[in-house]
DNA sequence: TTTCAGCCCATGATATTCCATGAATTCCCA
DNA sequence: TGGGAATTCATGGAATATCATGGGCTGAAA
């Protein structure tokens, strides 16, 4: 499984183009042949990436759930629908769509932010005001499942 | 599973790099290709640093929580977000990202500290202060023993 | 035509690899 | 068991490779 981690602040040139990390390039899977999925984080101002097999767990977690119910209905049009394919080239770059650059205010830099099986592309600023949000209110907590074997 | 015990105060170069104790190497899985991962600690001002498989169970254990809740996001960004890859050089050595560095306030030395399936990465003085803390709160206290899960 | 995606190449900065040295430890054999 | 030989280890500096980034060229789509 591909293991996302670390942060990184690259450049979007007047193309568009942004150098996708070398270390996550390097996690994802060869027979990908060098594409990812985007799409718009639930819960953060931010894109979220992932690879092929991470976004059909996706689909499949989705799928599982009451089909024609709402709830289904409701992650389908804003997970799948939203998901872009995009593709990596030889010198490592990817493309953001137009949509996405403007939606999360993409200008001159993107962050990029490892989340394990799955990363976010944050605008750097937006990441460090958040960064320091979820810092306060993890402060003195324990997570009992962060510790606890969970089979 | 690696087995870090012992500490190792071992000097850090101009250039950021220290040598990983020999018998810390020794301890890491051969298939992981020479790197470990380093976050900063969440309880004690160091830093923390086991091999993949750990840092797998780790990213696990988050992705466990409720997809897309306030709490995965949380410990996300504080660490995995946080991590970094660490290469270990033909010789041994680690290098320690400047953030890191000047986060902890490490410069001549560093000081390797064994704790089972990670370890930690201290200022010595810092840790000798810690040392003495921690002996002083277990004074009288005992170890529970483990409670196994009837799996 | 104009725009854009894909491809190639160039470049400076940074990170990684390679080689050398001395100290300390372990090994080995008389 | 003693002492020298061989090995391991931490450390320093130099050489090399990698990476992010910028630009140009070409063909396909609009």
């Amino acid at each position: 499984m591909a293991l996302f981690i670390g942060t990184h602040e690259n450049k979007i040139d007047r193309k568009g183009r942004v150098s996708l990390p070398a270390d996550y390039r390097a996690e994802l899977p060869l027979e990908d042949d060098r594409t990812i999925y985007i799409f718009p984080s639930l819960y953060t101002p931010s894109l979220e990436a992932c690879d092929r097999a991470q976004l059909a767990l996706h689909a499949e977690r989705i799928n599982a759930l009451d089909q024609f119910s709402q709830e289904e209905a409701y992650f389908s049009s804003q997970i799948l629908a939203e998901a872009r394919k995009i593709s990596i080239d030889g010198d490592g770059r990817i493309v953001l769509p137009s949509e996405f650059l403007e939606r999360f205010k993409l200008g001159g830099k993107a962050l990029f932010v490892g989340g394990g099986p799955k990363f976010h592309i944050w605008e750097p600023e937006a990441y460090a005001a958040y960064r320091h949000e979820t810092k306060e209110a993890l402060t003195g907590r324990t997570l009992p499942s962060l510790t606890r074997p969970t089979s």
